[in-house]
DNA sequence: TAGTGGTCTAGACCACTAG
DNA sequence: TAGTGGTCTAGACCACTAG
């Protein structure tokens, strides 16, 4: 277990301590700056250079595996991945969804209320149909340019008070953290072709008949309870979803 | 290392004999009998019950949750997870992506022939645009309803003979794998909304302004090379996208 | 504070590649 | 056949939960 000069983990309050997120962030940035299909050294050495075990090594290269930075042969090397047009899909809000995509998010507030939860939304939150939710509509904008509407709705008894919150246009996400403690790890997505037509259209300042994405999630928390329904329609011609699939087993 | 009555893993030709896969594969069976939100053994106890090494059960829990079967708290214990909708993203050919939906499914060849790659098409594929590729245009029906037209792009250069292939209307992957030994391990893929107009809505057997998903797929190998561009329009009133996604980090 | 999952190690052996 | 990644073990200690 060696010093090195370059840095050791160490403990940073709150921050990521583990030797294999702290080695992967190293050999991320020493893969990033090497062509495609350049070895890598052998995890052998990797371990030896690094002071760490090999199993150590190995977690580290896991992520970048699937992260898509380098693919690995049997009993022959590890070797940086060819140029990425997309990451692994990952849950994120839509404000780091933009972010990500370089164009400045901002969010406007169309509707706020408390109402019956239904029978469909419901038995999506796993709460009777006469419990109260909160629905939030939002229209979000990337650049100052519509992209999105969305409908959020959540159980009121988890939120209590969600309505008073004078940030709503901003990061709901972050909110749920800050305010309420919530994390949310999972979110189930169906996604589905449609097109724009009467409000929706107008909304989103789009023609009729704009191609658009309709994508419906449940936000599970950490307990894996579900805390969140949204419905999202993305305007067709100015998003799309990419990501990155593998195939398993074999 | 006991073997115990149940059997232990084995070395069955061709299959996967690894201790991890085939705990997982029975925790699976047990997760499948259980209320959601149910505890299960403690790590330690499963090791022991099954007599392997505490990592080989973490390895197969670590399957298991990627999976949405189960979720963990740290500190507290293992749980079964609520009912899932969907599934992890994999890379899965039509064929499967069908069968896995309980329909069946067929395919019309529309066209098959080589020229030259172009521009495009080439970069995707990492090859000089003078270069020629095998196209591949089919409608994908499932029970014997239009659902998708596919195009597919491979360079002939990697595929030579495809053409005299007679079965080219059943699974391309399947033959690709058979024929000329390459595995597709992972796809990187773009998915737009569309709108159905002329041919490609006559060819569904969809009204005009039918809603479709678009998805541009590029298609690579265990050595990380591109195999295959595949351009898919599904009728987007029979079918979706179902996946899970997961917060990463944090 | 007892018990749980999370991280890490040193070492062994196997399956596969590629000369 | 030497060298690589893949699997597995026994054991240690830490971070966190929940009474």
């Amino acid at each position: 277990m060696s010093t090195t000069a370059g840095g050791t983990p160490g403990r940073q309050a709150g921050g990521t301590p583990s030797k294999h997120e702290w080695l992967r962030q190293r050999l991320q940035e020493v893969v990033a700056g090497l062509e495609p299909h350049t070895p890598l050294p052998t995890e052998r050495e990797i371990a030896t250079q690094h002071g760490v075990s090999r199993q150590t090594v190995r977690r580290a290269l896991d992520a970048l595996e699937d992260a898509g930075s380098i693919y690995r042969v049997h009993g022959s090397g590890t070797y940086t991945a060819g140029p990425m047009i997309s990451k692994t899909l990952t849950m994120t809000s839509f404000s780091e969804d933009m972010t990500a995509r370089g164009l400045v998010p901002s969010s406007r507030l169309l509707a706020a209320e408390a109402m019956p939860a239904g029978d469909r939304i419901g038995e999506q939150l796993a709460i009777p149909g006469e419990e109260s939710v909160v629905r939030l509509a939002r229209l979000r904008l990337a650049d100052n340019r519509p992209m999105c509407l969305e409908t959020t709705y959540l159980p009121e008894a988890r939120v209590p008070e969600l309505l008073e919150q004078d940030d709503l246009e901003r990061s709901l996400y972050a909110l749920l953290h800050s305010a309420y403690g919530f994390r949310l790890t999972r979110a189930e997505q169906i996604v589905t072709g449609a097109v724009l037509t009467g409000t929706e259209a107008a909304l989103l300042r789009a023609p009729e008949n704009t191609p658009a994405l309709r994508v419906h999630r449940i936000g599970l928390d950490d307990r894996d309870c579900p805390l969140e329904v949204t419905e999202s329609l993305y305007r067709g011609d100015r998003y799309d979803l990419r990501f990155t699939v593998r195939r398993e087993g074999e």
